[in-house]
DNA sequence: CATGAATGAGTGTTCATTCAT
DNA sequence: TATGAATGAACACTCATTCAT
């Protein structure tokens, strides 16, 4: 059951998700955020010992909801090419719905609040993908003579593209233009 | 009477982009610009009328400044795929070399400093690179049924990915690996 | 949670009093102003949105104020002179004993503070002696020929010149001396 | 013959008489008054040693003009309430004429800038006008009984606020209305 | 726990004054 | 002499944080 207060600070997270979307990270004011979550500004004190620590835990409460999300549904059990297109689509799907999110990861990444420690756990953010690669490799489907992350890199570079484009721009993703994309990717990668 | 250094203007400029890099544009505070480039917060004033119009001329500036490195050498007589890439290791280049513009560019246009008419003016950046696009598929040697944005996006998603890759990471980019990563983004457009 | 004391409000305007009287409207900052009033710049800001308001609000408080005295007493059952006298020693007692506040209405007044709406408010401040003197002439004791405005204009000019003499200089209002101003002010508008 | 500098000073002086007159003693800075007087910021430095001294110099300036307006025309052969009108007519348009002069000897006189020293000076305004008061006693025209002060605050505040009102509001003077408030003045302090 | 008034250091900007030309 | 660029202290105002209730 989740308790009152976990809920008042998923609250607060999400006002300070809305308020960065629209202002950058450097817009997000204590006073600000309380009034958008319905809270006194005192009592953001009693969540959160300081803004500081309120970056630190809502980057990872969102870090790790974006790790869930990129690796639903995917089963070892069916073949790999299924497999890396559900991946795929998570992915792009994850940055298309939850925006926001992606944005307030990467600017905090950016800001002067982050630090080493985080900065190592945003590379556990990769791990799952990376396993998907390797099984491709194991399975002569995708190019060997290639590192991993290169792979990983063009992949996740081509999804972000596509869905800032869509989210920010006139150029929409469709059910064909996503099998337009995957196919793009798969001529790149496989053997 | 002195007269207006305006070599001064650029000092400025450079200041600004270092610490943008370091701390976000938030991290920007005219205070902490005057110091770094050495002069006093009123002669900023004399220079700017404010701010936001620093921003915005620091914004043309190094904006200007990325478009002339993405087509530099790029001579439509040589052959195709030799133009290409010599396009796409300039954008992985200018974006290793001036990584902290790359940063400012786009973290102004995510800021609440950002104007129409400017978010209208970055799309002008990516006019050159969709007429070597468009000259591949006259020469039939890329994908004639790939949107032209698509194309474009998973090329420079990619690359973006490479150098930012290579600046806060591990994974240096070295003429091998820009070889291959060419040869896998060719794979992936060519006919 | 403290609740907010408007008591501080008074505070506030008594401190701008002192300093303006002291230093002109232009003497009055805001630092000065939450030193002098014993609370912190950032406090004034959640009493006053600008400095602006502060002053809108202290010319209408004082402007009020001002008012109230000027009729203190006046009993429109006594003789015509005897009401218009008590007007009189009103006006000069008011700007002797409160002249501060008459020299921020002033100034205030030809400050760039100023709104259209407020100039017509301080119109209003004249219309409790204009109805004494229309008293006046109805019962035929002051002259029938001369505006309403030239007889205010005379009296309140007099008794502005009085007051700030006796506040600046060494000319002190007595009640001999008040007798006989009152008694030239007659001689000036009676039949 | 006028010097060429005399020329300047004087130009910086009627500049500084609009900007006052515009937005009040405070909205004078030395940029803008350079900027209206067409010389330099740095030139107003090497005619007046700093803005206390021009605001001293200018208060000396503009107090003599006024001096000498005030008695203009005055014959001591005349009868006394001839003479009497001349200075009372004087005074009146003067304070309509140059009205921002006077806006800006007042606004001196409350401003941190004036010195003990002027203050005295400005009581020499009063001795021209004195006199003529002293004259009417010995001639037996003026109540004896009252004080040279009070008689002149009497006249001089009636005026002051007739031309106040003839520049800022509506109520404008005439030669009829001139006559009337003339004659008023004369019924206040005849014996 | 919850509130929002209170705090004062810090922000962008202006301005009297100085100084190199 | 004349210029206006350069300076830095001071201004109005904001904001993260504390504290009395």
């Amino acid at each position: 059951m989740r308790s009152k207060d976990y809920g008042k600070v998923e609250l607060v997270y999400e006002a300070g998700l809305e308020l960065i979307s629209r202002e950058g990270i450097a817009g997000l004011t204590m006073k600000g955020l309380a009034a958008r979550s319905g809270v006194a500004t005192g009592t953001l004190y009693i969540y959160f010992r300081s803004k500081e620590e309120l970056f630190h835990r809502m980057y990872l409460y969102y870090r790790n909801r974006s790790l869930d999300r990129f690796m639903q549904g995917y089963d070892p059990v069916e073949p790999f090419r299924i497999g890396l297109k559900k991946v795929f689509v998570n992915y792009l799907t994850h940055r298309i719905e939850h925006h926001s999110e992606s944005i307030f990861l990467e600017q905090y990444y950016r800001s002067p609040y982050i630090t080493e420690e985080q900065n190592a756990l945003a590379e556990a953010m990769k791990h799952p993908v990376y396993e998907v690669i390797k099984r491709g490799k194991r399975e002569m489907l995708i190019k060997n003579d290639i590192d991993d992350e290169m792979l990983f890199l063009a992949m996740i570079g081509f999804v972000r593209e596509l869905a800032d484009e869509h989210v920010t721009k006139q150029y929409k993703m469709t059910p064909e233009r996503i099998e337009k994309a995957f196919q793009l990717a798969w001529d790149m990668i496989k053997m």
